[in-house]
DNA sequence: ATTCTCTTTTGCAGTGATTCCATAATGGAA
DNA sequence: TTCCATTATGGAATCACTGCAAAAGAGAAT
């Protein structure tokens, strides 16, 4: 089940398939239905391989991440995947495992592959392995990692606003003793959160206490130790900013072990919204960083660099959103009394 | 950069290149060392399009999972790649959404593609869809839904032996009333569970109260419902097992609710081992389904299928282990007085 | 009837590897 | 030295498709 017996069902040349199967509007309708029938009855599929190899496309997408099994991933791949797939592309995901030899031979993959774009969803990757994609023109697409050039794309997110948009809404509910559980000092986005988080307040003319800084490993795990130093203390913050969702979660837990409740005792608020983030009890109030967002603007950057050869990479930015769920609520009456 | 090159610089024929980057012994150590050093000169990479055109293979299989959001699958993904990659293959990730129509999408992009092989991990298949990749010879490999046949293997999974391991290690603790969260009636697996449950119950002699017996849908949600109904009833159960870990996580916020202390109060057990379930608190007890021996298993049996070209399907069984964790303590001493 | 234009269709030359078959080179035995 | 058996290498067909140039029709204009 070839072109070529399909071109021989139909009586017609191998090129007027190709054409049928391609949509070209040099066909006469009749032609095409023909066509369309013998495709059917010999169950044809056109080899992906061969059609890559006359036409230099592959219609292959490659998505690198660092780890699937960390939750903020899972999403973003399937957001991608599903815009792929509507626009009749595929999508070839790599783990590099924070793996610097492992993200080396995800780049050889593909190269291999001759891949029409990849998007680079992990912080760290070499500038030679960068160069290897950019050499063979194959556009890029980078997260908050890259300066836009000549077929690079980056997409920035502005953390500073979400984290601006929890302090806010803490403060309207009469927080002034917010603490904050940061994230491991080696993430950039990390660091960023921390800082935001600081300058915001900052702005707002309040005193952060030094003992409500605290610091996690943005797994549960450290949100959980993180919270329990908080809360060991004689002087208590009446709300936390997480620097990202497992950490909240963590910290939920600790919570609940000195019998405090959410939020009537303590107000909690994580980051990023991943999907558990709706289904904790109380639900999580949550600043949302929309993977889906994410994904469509790395796809749509990557698909039109290719198919438009606008090579002028471009900036964008993502606006983080407050999620608004059970895990917040008004300062406790009896601090004010 | 194509393999002509190659050829010129080192001064042999396209043919030995060939034969020097697929390992042949045909090759004189000195030819070939100079084949390598004309490949790392001109950086090239073979065109894996035209190497699957060529020989037939494509060194990508497909792996066929319904939704990636569901933690059970990262996991399962993230362990199918290793081994792929171990093996210089490379994955085709594809998410049905459990839409058939998608499904079908996936499976034309699989067939397209040329896959060497196929892991279906998914529950529901259209018996045509599979008809589609056997009629091609391409290996398959199911999860619990199919029986061994030509070119067919299955990975079983002994969801019986997970929960009698369960039962008895409660009863070891003293358990005698055990409560039992079911999964969604529409799944199989989840229907297996509860029978097993039940077998085991009555193999032990133990009545099981039918006000022990709740039903949710796989999600936390439906464990914090189904867990709610079980406290708001006079007669309580000592332990809870939910047919899978979300389930189990979303009863524990049910039983803080309440006031209640796990393992003090009630002992819970979850099914499957997500990622999360060390992270909870307290860490969750619960049945371990091995997601990297199912992926290496689903892997091998494809690889090997292809590569020795052995037909006869398989089946593997694959035995859940149960991982104690902190969710589950001896019987309160109060029931005993 | 002939030429010209325009559209549809066809034939053919790549595309980059693999692989079979032929041939050249090498070395040992006669 | 010659012959033969190995073994390494080269040449060319092959894979399934694309894209281009050219041919073949179908009308319209002359």
């Amino acid at each position: 089940m070839n072109i070529k017996e399909v071109a021989r069902l139909a009586k017609v040349s191998t090129a007027t398939v190709s054409r049928t199967i391609n949509g070209s509007n040099k066909v006469t309708p009749e032609t095409a239905n023909r066509v369309r029938k013998a495709i059917e009855a010999l169950r044809y599929y056109p080899n992906t391989n061969a059609r890559a190899l006359g036409s230099g496309r592959s219609s292959l997408y490659g998505l690198i991440i660092s780890d699937i099994t960390n939750p903020f991933f899972p999403e973003l791949v399937k957001s991608f995947e599903d815009i792929a797939v509507q626009h009749g592309q595929e999508v070839l995901v790599a783990n590099t495992n924070y793996d610097p030899h492992r993200t080396e031979i995800c780049v050889g993959r593909m190269l291999q592959r001759k891949v029409d774009g990849v998007a680079i969803m992990t912080s760290e990757m070499d500038k030679h392995l960068i160069e290897e994609f950019s050499h063979r023109n194959i556009p890029l697409a980078f997260l908050d990692t890259a300066t836009p050039q000549k077929g690079i794309s980056n997409i920035r997110v502005n953390y500073a606003a979400g984290i601006d948009a929890a302090v806010e809404y803490l403060l309207g509910l009469g927080h002034t003793a917010i603490g904050f559980i940061a994230g491991p000092t080696s993430l950039s986005s990390a660091r960023i959160r921390k800082r935001a988080f600081l300058n915001i307040m900052k702005r707002k003319g309040i005193q952060v206490d030094d003992r409500f800084l605290e610091q996690g490993n943005h797994r549960t795990d450290g949100g959980h130790e993180a919270m329990l130093r908080l809360l060991n203390q004689s002087q208590r913050p009446t709300a936390v900013i997480a620097s990202n969702d497992l950490t909240a979660i963590g910290a939920m837990g600790a919570i609940f072990e000195h019998g405090l409740r959410i939020p009537q005792d303590i107000s909690l608020i994580g980051f990023d919204d991943i999907e558990l983030c709706a289904f904790t009890q109380p639900a999580l109030t949550t600043v949302r960083l929309s993977r889906q967002e994410i994904a469509k603007l790395a796809f749509r950057t990557l698909y039109n660099t290719h198919q438009l050869e606008n090579w002028d990479g471009a900036e964008y930015v993502v606006q983080p959103v407050l999620v608004v769920r059970k895990s917040t609520g008004p300062v406790p009456e009896k601090r004010w009394s």
